[in-house]
DNA sequence: TAAGCATATAAGCAATTTCTTATATTGTAG
DNA sequence: CTACAATATAAGAAATTGCTTATATGCTTA
């Protein structure tokens, strides 16, 4: 596969609000699908799906706890990404309310 | 409009092969329209309807220059998170091949 | 001002994504 | 073993995205 599919698949997770939604809430620590699903307001099987698909992209990963699935995001690099897309809205933020 | 949307925005922008292939195009210096169009298997508007959403989603930035429209990397921050991308991929693959 | 590049926009079809409802799976406790 | 709780999967409709072809716009140079 080429490289450049293989790096779009990431972001393509991570480009959905409610995908979003669930990294915010795991970037201080893991949580189960049930305390997730609880937080955003959404169906469970939705929730179920989107977070199939950040592990798929390999952005978030899982471990069993008896009932209970447990998912944390599973590179640090996800963080530094988020942060620095947190930087640019900030800047570009600036730019319009430094009225240009 | 909620933070999760504009933030998702960026990465949706990132989230698609051609797309992110014209980054890795620019990632060194700008570059017009038609040097992009020529260097990609694609045809000419649907280069400039990828470039548009990148604009857009304030991933390129794009000056006139006479007849010619050059486009750029707006924020290095995103040099950044592509950099990062890739630093995931390759923990992956290393996972992969280690047989694991 | 006319002709010719370079780029953008429009319109419509095809493909993909997202969400919903219904159902299946897996573990736990009684 | 049964019932329940937590999560996953399936199927199909609705919405969105992506691509193609045709056309428009905006410089530039004669």
């Amino acid at each position: 596969m080429k490289i450049e599919i293989m790096n779009a698949n990431i972001f393509k997770a991570l480009g959905h609000p409610t995908r979003m939604e669930i990294i915010k809430l795991l970037n201080d620590h893991p949580l189960c699908v049930c305390e997730i699903f609880e937080q955003i307001e959404s169906t469970q099987p939705n929730i179920s799906q989107h977070l199939k698909l950040l592990k798929d992209a390999d952005v978030l990963d899982s471990v069993r706890d008896g009932n209970k699935i447990i998912y944390l995001i599973k590179h640090d690099e996800v963080r530094q990404i988020i942060s620095l897309s947190k930087t640019i809205l900030r800047k570009e933020i600036d730019q319009l309310t430094k009225g240009e």
